[in-house]
DNA sequence: CCTTATTTTTACATAACTTTGACACTGACA
DNA sequence: TGTCAGTGTCAAAGTTATGTAAAAATAAGG
């Protein structure tokens, strides 16, 4: 899924790329207008953030150019303005919410969330992020760049459980408790099995395993 | 649990820290940006509350700063009434909350609960201190500094028997109850062992330990 | 049914930890 | 000062936990 940005101070910019691709999101980086509609034409972006204030074109030139040939693509303005002329203006030229500085980090992915559901149901609600590699659950895929590992629903269930106590040791019955059921006990490789499977898949060197860490005694880790 | 405040009024800085410290935290106080990055370096707290407004470095530059080795940490402003929040226009993105004066305390106390929350789940419940030693045993490791040094269980329950007797030499047979079990009696070097290569870990010179200390013809003491 | 994908088991290899014995060193004490 | 029990630590041996390939069993989808 990839964001667009459109933001003249860097600093900012660079701040909310951050943001966006800690949320397993791709950030496309604009500092004026023109570089931004380049890169929505070329990128082709699920979500558009515009800063109104931009030397040349301004966030609102950008958004008409957009609305032009698509009327469905989310798009969001920052503003340092709190006028309310900026929101019926942005209303009128197809603005879909806007986000006043100063803004928090959550407020800011909660709006991209909430207006990706709108236009993507199903998709961009429940991604998650082990390191480089991103979990989308429903798709029952992971995604290392733009290689796509599948995972069957037992894979899945693991590192949604890894992620759930990121930090913290899963132990070897929490692991079957959440993957099988607390009524099943599978013979006792089994575990090690769909470990060794899973790191084969999601790690680069499943030699050296980084995202799935083993507290020998206890069970596995992640983070 | 450590918070830095800082905030170039002496008054308001010390009802922050007297408030915070009353809540069980303690707090790092200070009264400009230079001294607040220092702070933050030497002692990494787990929140930082910055006022915008400071002679120097102001709340932005400071949290600028952190952010760049740091985007996680929380990070929180206080802000003066009148005082014009979209002036700085750039670097509000790393902000995770706002706070404005004139606050109460029970706003204060809630916002950093909520926000410490968010970061540490539900951390800080048993972790504890040997020296410098920083323990956590839902995650099986200790901290000093940014080092992470892993503990398996054995290891965990010694350092907690020791933390348990602070001050009190722990015999060596009630290291053998507490972490072999009472029917059970290994040979009489298996205990110096495992002291041995625990103090490896956990001791900046092991020859000379300073969190584990001999009593010698009865056992071991922390503190 | 048959095919295919997934899961479980088996069997063995490997790695990590624990215990033990050997030996050196220390401090208490005669 | 010499002795001796207590302790530190290395390295070998013993033990247990984990990794993984491959076969067998099970489930899923025609």
């Amino acid at each position: 899924m990839k964001i667009l940005i459109a933001e003249d101070d860097p600093v900012t910019l660079e701040a909310l790329a951050a943001c966006i691709e800690n949320e397993g999101f791709s950030a496309l980086q604009a500092t004026n207008g023109r570089q931004a509609i380049q890169l929505w034409r070329e990128k082709n972006p699920d979500l558009v953030c515009l800063d109104i204030m931009m030397p040349g074109l301004s966030g609102y030139d950008v958004c008409r150019r957009i609305r032009k040939s698509d009327r469905e693509i989310p798009i969001l303005f920052l503003s340092a303005k709190n006028q309310e002329i900026d929101i019926v203006a942005g209303l009128e030229i197809g603005a879909d919410d806007f986000i006043r500085k100063p803004f928090t980090r959550r407020e800011v992915m909660a709006r991209i969330k909430a207006n990706l559901r709108r236009v993507h149901p199903e998709e961009s609600s429940h991604t998650f992020k082990l390191q480089e590699l991103i979990v989308h659950p429903e798709a029952l895929i992971a995604k290392r760049g733009d290689q796509v590992i599948e995972l069957s629903p037992r894979e899945l269930t693991m590192l949604q459980l890894l992620k759930k106590n990121e930090g913290y040791p899963v132990t070897r019955d929490a692991f079957l408790d959440a993957c099988w059921g607390t009524d099943y006990f599978p013979d006792s490789r089994t575990l090690d099995q769909h470990i060794s499977v899973l790191r084969k898949k999601i790690e680069l060197d499943s030699a050296n395993p980084n995202i799935i860490q083993t507290v020998r005694g206890v069970g596995y880790r992640y983070g």
